[in-house]
DNA sequence: GTACATTTCAAACACCCGTTTAAAACTGAT
DNA sequence: ATCAGTTTTAAACGGGTGTTTGAAATGTAC
């Protein structure tokens, strides 16, 4: 029973499983044609490069996601009421669940790979980043800072950076910490389980009021 | 004038700047050599391997901190009171801080290469953390239960690491962080006001209400 | 000053990497 | 069946990696 998926398409399924598991330099192309049973020469023949491969494999999944936030925001701007900042964070959660319809495992691997996107400096990601997607980022920003108006743009700048980080490293360890989870504490939870807990601790923390007396 | 330094103290503070700047695996040991101003081979002569330097340079630093971080947590556990949230965390300031004495910016180099050590998944340093500090850390977490005995076990699990991912996370990106802030916001701040952020927003994200509905 | 142990050094080793090449195989239209 | 365009293939390229080697240099004790 031959593959009949177009190698393309073989390649960024591969890609994506191992840079998922293991990050982007430590992957190496030899791995990813192997596993997608290809041959080696053909990612630079249909991305051109590594980089470009790594980038490809990202934005299939921003493609469908930003979108769907984009609109969830809207919906939530256009309210008479200004949300609170659980509902702000929540407007992340049904369109990265909704990953898991587009590709098995979709909504895990696609925030693995977020994780690993900031963590392995790869500093050309920052770039792809910002210039595709900054807009609605901007636009979170700004209603995080109408829903919590007591804190100064710096310090909703710094406290958004806790709150990627709180995501990006608990995503991009997740598997590792839902075995942990299910063995010292004999729970079984998906993906889902792990966004329930969040959203309350990064709710807390970006509402956490301005000043700290020690 | 030569450096009078001997070879092995040369090789771990060219290592642990490079390390931080960049992380480990990006960081050759020729680069290492040739900024410590020593032969390549020599890293392997009074180290073994870069996996051995790697926990050389780690060790160095946790040598220093982790009996002083014991020593901050026993007094607190002889307190009468049992100790709110916040200053259970602050446990950790002072003896961070005061790694900026025993070597020029050693704070801020130490919590880079915690950063690196978690994110760049060296597997070995996870392992070397636990077998080696294992001890207060059992201590630490058995206090927050104390402070916030309305979180069931796993909950405390997932909150301290999702604290651990947002202060792995921040001091990794420290530096870049912190210039963003000058540019962006004309705030000049240190490491020392970075944590002074970060205090609060774990505090309230550790301590945030059982279960969210949403 | 000679003998011994420690440390330094340049060179080589074996291996893995991303990328390129040019020929071969396969397409689909005429 | 022929031809042009696309895709696949094996092999090689150039470069970087951590580590090892064996000789040279240095230090130390008698």
């Amino acid at each position: 029973m031959a593959d009949a998926r177009p190698t393309k398409l073989k390649i960024l399924d591969a890609a994506e499983e191992l840079f998922a598991e293991s990050g982007f330099a430590e992957t190496s192309l030899r791995q990813i044609t192997k596993k997608a049973e290809v041959n080696l020469a053909s990612v630079n023949y249909h991305f051109g490069s590594k980089k470009e491969l790594i980038q490809a494999v990202l934005e299939r999944y921003l493609q469908v996601l930003v979108p769907s936030i984009s609109e969830e925001l809207l919906i939530l701007k256009n309210d008479e009421k200004i949300p609170t900042l659980e509902k702000l964070f929540s407007v992340f959660i049904k369109p990265v669940l909704l990953l898991s319809k587009v590709r098995k495992n979709g909504s895990s691997i696609f925030l693995q790979l977020l994780g690993r996107g900031y963590t392995d400096s790869q500093g050309h990601l920052r770039w792809f980043f910002v210039t595709h997607y900054g807009e609605v980022l901007e636009t979170f920003v700004n209603m995080v800072h109408e829903a919590n108006p007591a804190l100064s743009a710096s310090e909703i700048f710094w406290r958004l950076h806790f709150t990627l980080g709180t995501v990006v490293f608990t995503m991009a360890s997740s598997e590792a910490l839902i075995d942990i989870s299910a063995v010292d504490f004999n729970e079984k939870i998906a993906i889902e389980g792990v966004i329930e807990r969040l959203l309350p601790y990064i709710a807390a923390g970006v509402g956490a009021p301005g000043e700290l007396m020690i």
